[in-house]
DNA sequence: GTTCTTGCAAAATATTTGCAAGACG
DNA sequence: CGTCTTGCAAATATTTTGCAAGAAC
């Protein structure tokens, strides 16, 4: 996706689109699974974090990206695969390492559904399993 | 449940009795629905906000309560139903209320299984539910 | 030229820790 | 007496905001 493309997905999205977005855009197209503000901030060393901040919130509220409470007291995000365009029961698990860290989106495997008591307005879901990743398992660091 | 039996339980569970553990759970089994660090301060206030967090990460270490991940930015909690032995299939969906901030634990609605990759050890799952809780719909104050 | 965006600095919020005094067994 | 617990104060971590300068339309 060039910088061309990105500025269109902004515009179509409402949103203002100007260079440090785009390039807050590319920076999150680059990563291979969830992110964090730190790991955007890494990405783009001479943007301030409370722009990087003030756009994620802005990508978040537009469905860009969507959020993930992995409880690791940093909020995590992952790149929407339809751009913005998620239907409510398309999101994904998630899987968070307790040794490592990281969250890994387990994107082939959507969020099973539940009963919710009536009059309750859902907005979004997260389904976050903690634990120990295989990696980590077999390293036997734990 | 009594001073005494609280004190049991907790020994049971290789905790060291106090007066102040047994307060502070006697103070969990007073909350109707969820709750946080704050939620106990409020009702222990000669206690110590650490003397407490210590006290919360024990009891969830040793699995008498549990911890949710709500997105709010503070943690909340709610009683083990079983006294710390849960079955790994027994936790439940909470919902969060995005306008009046309160999270409630569906103690019906188990969290549904999904199919784990292989070589990840699941340590326990958080499922919530995002969005607007019924009274606040009805009332239309967002 | 009016509105939106940005960087800087700092506030706000919540969690977590060091340490010395005290309680427990 | 040796270990565990507590209160106090302060550190840490992260998110969030006020404001003035600058950019976009």
């Amino acid at each position: 996706m060039d910088q061309n493309q990105i500025g269109n997905l902004l515009e179509h999205k409402k949103i203002r689109s100007t260079i440090n977005r785009i390039n807050i855009y590319q920076a999150i197209l680059q990563q291979s699974n969830t992110f964090s503000l730190f790991d955007i901030e890494d990405l783009l060393l001479d943007l301030d974090k409370s722009t990087i901040f003030r756009a994620m919130t802005l990508f978040e509220e537009k469905h860009l990206i969507h959020g993930i409470e992995d409880g690791s007291g940093s909020k995590k995000y992952c790149l929407c695969p339809n751009q913005g365009y998620c239907q409510q029961d398309e999101g994904h698990c998630h899987l968070h390492c307790e040794v490592c860290g990281t969250t890994i989106c387990l994107d082939k495997i959507t969020i099973p559904e539940v009963t919710i008591p009536d009059g309750f307005i859902v907005k979004k879901a997260n389904y976050i399993i903690q634990g120990i990743c295989a990696d980590c398992a077999k390293k036997k660091i734990y």
